[in-house]
DNA sequence: AAGTGGTCTAGACCACCTT
DNA sequence: AGGTGGTCTAGACCACTTA
């Protein structure tokens, strides 16, 4: 029997072009393909033993994420996971959430508020004994309350969207030391604001705690980089493998 | 020969599933396929004489579009085009738009605000003369050129990506009598805050012109639902055809 | 347990780029 | 023209839903 996690791809992706969504994901962001690559689906198949037409699938997706360029007739090539690619998501997350936790603010419920306070409780413990996947879980979900609450299907599927490279991401180059302390620092601040249902702080806060998390992301990726030069950069607009 | 018209799908679209993505769009949005709907790649199939996964890729890309859900191993359904999803649909338009905006303001050089200040010119010449396709193009020429500049391809893709929808929406349901005259002013108030590198103030207008939009599109579909109740409440969670 | 309908495969087809 | 590689088709396969 197999059991789909609500909706979202978070636990065992069942098939075909969802394995190989992130099969190819992870390769991109590992760097097996680097930025500028042309992803053929003849070698993609060849590759990971399936079939054209779940690559084609896969392919589109991760368009939809950001990570690949699809041209009709032209084949898909690896979207460059530079600097600027990092920010311009972070930016977009940024006014994004804060337009959903505008609208959360005003139309969640005491109950939901208190919800909010019980996860971001747990995130603070899970944080604090230092388990990293437990605590990007309940990060998620604290968000996901939130985004849920906004009332907005469409903007929260864009985010959800993203929170896929994003957390991959994440696993790649770790959070930095103090970053913990300042998401729940931040959190705090925002459940502040609910309580007050400020909503103009609230989504100040919300734009605040991106560019937060963009700027720590960015020094991750600069130190990782930095330490260890070759990672990322052993072909330069190379050949597909 | 057949000639791609500057990578959208703006003119001839060539390849199968993008000529059945926009056949899709325009059944849904003229109520053929009523909201809630099940769109069977079977029936589709028939329908259109091509075989399935030219539908798949059209489904794919008409859930970025937010006009579909898809689910796994459960097909795709029609995504209901009220009130509600057009207002989530120009929040969000409203936030991204307001974040190219600002960065424009900010990268623009003095040549590239000229040449908008062409393009708006040509543009209350096609709206005075009442050419709707002309300036509606135009009107896209314009908000183009300031994405461009604010260089987060991202951003861009997903407000051109709407575009298709937000488009086939005007074409059906047009203009409020005063909301050209509007749309002239509010775009002479950006071109003047741009002049000025006012980016709070730029921000400011391209967020209220979004609201101006909604609520006129809002104001005109109303109107034609009242005047004509049957249009697209044929069924109402009917089957497919 | 059968049925419905989504998904996958292999190979043919055809658009675009190179010579 | 030839080659590469994206796209399309028909049918088999298999997941989920009905009885």
């Amino acid at each position: 029997m197999t059991v789909y996690p609500s909706g979202e791809s978070g636990g065992i992706a069942d098939p075909v072009y969802l394995r190989v969504r992130e099969r190819i994901r992870s390769e991109i962001l590992s760097g097996v393909f680097p930025p500028g690559s042309r992803l053929k689906s003849a070698d993609l198949s060849k590759r990971y033993k399936v079939s054209q037409m779940p690559i084609r699938e896969a392919l589109q997706m991760l368009q939809g994420e950001g990570l690949v360029t699809v041209l009709p007739n032209r084949g898909a090539s690896v979207r460059a996971v530079d600097n600027r690619f990092i920010e311009n998501m972070y930016d977009i997350r940024g006014v994004i959430d804060g337009l959903l936790v505008r609208r959360a603010c005003k139309l969640m419920n005491d109950s939901e508020i208190f919800e909010l306070h019980g996860v971001q409780a747990k995130y603070e413990e899970a944080a604090g004994a230092g388990q990293l996947d437990a605590s990007l879980e309940l990060n998620k979900e604290f968000h996901h309350i939130i985004y849920v609450a906004a009332d907005n299907p469409e903007a929260m599927s864009m985010l959800e969207c993203h929170w896929g490279l994003v957390d991959s991401l994440r696993r790649t180059f770790g959070f930095g030391q103090e970053r913990i302390q300042e998401i729940i620092s931040e959190h705090r601040q925002l459940l502040r604001a609910l309580d007050r249902r400020d909503e103009e702080l609230a989504t100040r806060i919300a734009l605040l705690h991106c560019e937060q998390a963009k700027a720590d992301l960015l020094r991750q990726r600069e130190n990782a980089l930095g330490a260890d030069p070759g990672k990322l950069r052993n072909i330069r607009k190379g050949r597909t493998a």
